[in-house]
DNA sequence: GTTCTAGAAC
DNA sequence: GTTCTAGAAC
């Protein structure tokens, strides 16, 4: 990973190292050398982000800073690249960003913890005992060393896991010759099944109208899980996709309104189920066919932040515990 | 996607 | 002190 710094071009001091994710506030002080008034002793916030390469710049103060011929304002954010100058105050004291790699010698460049093993990403595996995936990792690991670790990364990362678990027949609850249907590996409800097409389709920026009678036949086994369901009446059922899903390969959830289950930990999974975030089957459907694509509105990944709202209340929780106190009093029983 | 854990919040 | 979250690592 590169480190960041913060050059002033006007000369005005030394370069200021901005460790990777860490905040660093600056304004009027010695470590600038700005004692213009105009400027607060904390003007901006700047954290580097090193892997993606940029800084996010949020102003403090209530002068304006600038980054190039843009206000930022008063709480605001902006992402600032190398290129683009940034002006602590009053289109004053310039600077711009570097990102600087490591020397050969590699001085001062972290190391991984610890080498993952071959027994540590097998048990990553979404199916490590299923006799195929035992046979990848013979595969990889037959090759040369580098080599090795490519296949079983490109296979074997988590993010590639659905391909793997619509494979198995251990997983799957439904299949025909357009869908398979397997449960969900980590439940965020008391019914939770994913409904993926045989074709292999990244996400749903890659639906385009031939997809149209795809995605529609996916509602309908989705539809049809949902009155095999014994309790669909009354824990209630929503279908759809995530707006940006974390899994490769289009999947379309099928969840029960319960969100009864010890998997469902934080407000990222809340909130990608209550929100806009989830998009309903037949939004998607109706999308693809009156545009012929599916829109996925900016700024979606904001709503994962949002506040916990109970999705029948919509009472207001302040914690997760709290949340799924809260949630109980919503289930019927019998 | 999950797990782990530092440190924030209580 | 414990609980909880959020970010990094995987």
């Amino acid at each position: 990973m590169p480190t960041c710094w913060l050059l002033s071009d006007a000369g005005l001091h030394q370069p200021i190292h901005l460790p990777h994710s860490h905040p660093v506030i600056l304004g009027r002080g010695p470590e600038t050398t700005i004692k213009d008034k105009k400027c607060s002793r904390q003007q901006v916030e700047l954290k580097a982000d090193c892997n993606k390469g940029y800084v996010k710049v949020k102003q403090l103060g209530t002068n304006p800073t600038f980054i190039d011929s843009a206000v930022v304002g008063t709480g605001n954010e902006y992402k600032m690249k190398p290129g683009q100058q940034l002006y602590i105050v009053n289109r004053l004291y310039p600077y711009t960003i570097q990102f600087k790699y490591g020397s050969t010698g590699n001085h001062g460049v972290p190391k991984r913890p610890r080498d993952s093993t071959l027994e540590d990403r097998e048990s990553q595996l979404e199916a490590p005992k299923t006799k195929a995936s035992k046979q990848t990792e013979k595969v990889a690991v037959s090759g040369s060393h580098t080599e090795a670790k490519k296949t079983t990364e490109s296979v074997g990362h988590w993010s590639q896991g659905l391909k793997v678990s619509m494979q198995d027949p251990k997983m799957q609850v439904y299949k025909d010759d357009k869908v398979v249907v397997i449960k969900d590996k980590y439940p965020k409800a008391r019914y939770h099944w994913l409904v993926l097409p045989w074709q292999s389709i990244p996400s749903l920026k890659a639906l385009g109208s031939e997809h149209n009678d795809l995605v529609k036949h996916m509602q309908k086994v989705a539809d049809q899980m949902v009155r095999q369901c014994p309790d669909a009446s009354s824990l209630g059922f929503r279908t759809g996709y995530h707006a940006i899903p974390s899994m490769s390969h289009v999947h379309l959830h099928v969840i029960s309104q319960d969100f009864d289950s010890p998997c469902l930990k934080n407000k990222k999974h809340w909130n990608s189920f209550t929100t806009d975030y989830f998009i309903n089957s037949q939004d998607v459907i109706q999308m693809l066919e009156t545009n012929g694509r599916v829109a996925v509105k900016e700024g979606v990944t904001e709503l994962l932040k949002l506040p916990l709202f109970c999705h029948k209340c919509h009472k207001e929780l302040n914690t997760i515990p709290a949340l799924k106190d809260h949630l109980k009093s919503h289930i019927p029983h019998r």
